[in-house]
DNA sequence: ATGCTAACTTACCAATCGGTAAGTGGTCAA
DNA sequence: TTGACCACTTACCGATTGGTAAGTTAGCAT
């Protein structure tokens, strides 16, 4: 038999994948189960409740994004977020699935989410941006709204694309890509050299 | 007997609220009866099916938002951008169901919307926007990016209220609220006078 | 008065939803 | 060998889903 944590965390990276293309509410159970080849009631063994292995995922999801941010620690502040909004821009052109999941996650933010699985990592974010003001230490709320920003500015923009795909074209959508990046790597270097 | 015109509309205005709040998937057509008082084939008299009526409202939302820009309207066109953007996002902050509208449809545009009712109003952002950059006509993709940003801008921020009010209190939300109004006009102005 | 149409209603449908109950088969410690 | 436990299955449940069919009621032109 299986290790237990296989089957449990291959579950959840099903549910991610379904979860951030079609919402929660537009997955069910047994797409889930049809998805990982097994019955619905497997799921249900490890996660007590649909909304449960909801949570689960946005867990998994805090911690991947958590995890992200660190691998591209450096030390030089301004080097480390650089390094992580480019990577973090590229990986969702590859996948835009953690993306897609964080704004399902906002827009469900009413009904679900008690808990904010995410905080850490924005609280992590936060610190990194108000080292870069060397010193002097500015408004909390200065650098929340930078962080929510870039964050915003790169997700929606990932969500974006295959609207702008079909509205003006594959090929326009790819060099808005491009200009995003510039775009997002200016943003970085202009906050840092203030 | 109630002339033709009103019922619908008021469907669609009922159906706007809820597929805003609860996304396509979230939404039934017995919630969206109740809403209205009436039975459920009250709405499929007028619309055939579901995604009908969700189709409906958003050409509804589209030829509101494209009213709202031109009410805005300006001989210069970076008073008119920068006004737009500002009334935009008050209005947003009074009530966010346009732009959580927009953002469902966004996540929602590989299974629906074959056609793009946005595009007009995204078309004439554009078109105000190479207006203000004088004779000299840069590329149309450099503009996109820009008219991409701020509306993604703006729509991020106002779904993610609801969680930054979770997560760091009511008070620091309000904050972040003054705060990104500011940044949007400073990045209209910005764009506007280089 | 009559007939037509638009705007509904009640009644009903198969399909699917999330979830419960009761097993089944394999592994492993004692 | 036994028995507990774990991962999982089949069978089933009431509730709800989007949608159909067949009226019903009101207004209105003829």
């Amino acid at each position: 038999m299986k290790p237990s944590g296989d089957a449990k965390s291959a579950y959840i990276a099903v549910a991610t994948r379904r979860f951030a293309m079609d919402g929660f509410h537009g997955t069910s159970l047994s797409h889930l189960a049809k998805d990982a080849g097994v019955s619905k009631q497997a799921l249900l063994h490890f996660f007590k409740t649909k909304e449960a292995l909801y949570a689960a995922t946005l867990t998994a999801l805090a911690e991947r994004m958590m995890q992200d941010l660190i691998a591209c620690r450096h030390a030089d502040p301004a080097q480390w977020l650089s390094d992580y909004f480019t990577s973090l821009c590229h990986n969702a052109y590859a996948d835009p699935t953690d993306m897609r999941l964080v704004v399902h996650a906002l827009l469900d933010s009413d009904q679900n989410a008690r808990k904010w699985p995410l905080r850490p990592y924005l609280d992590e974010l936060i610190r990194i941006t108000s080292d870069t003001s060397g010193g002097r230490a500015a408004e909390v709320s200065a650098q929340l709204a930078w962080v929510s920003q870039m964050i915003g500015m790169i997700q929606y923009h990932i969500i974006s694309v295959p609207t702008v795909s079909g509205m003006y074209g594959a090929d326009t959508a790819t060099v808005l890509q491009v200009e995003m990046v510039k775009r997002i790597e200016h943003a970085v270097h202009e906050f840092c050299s203030n």
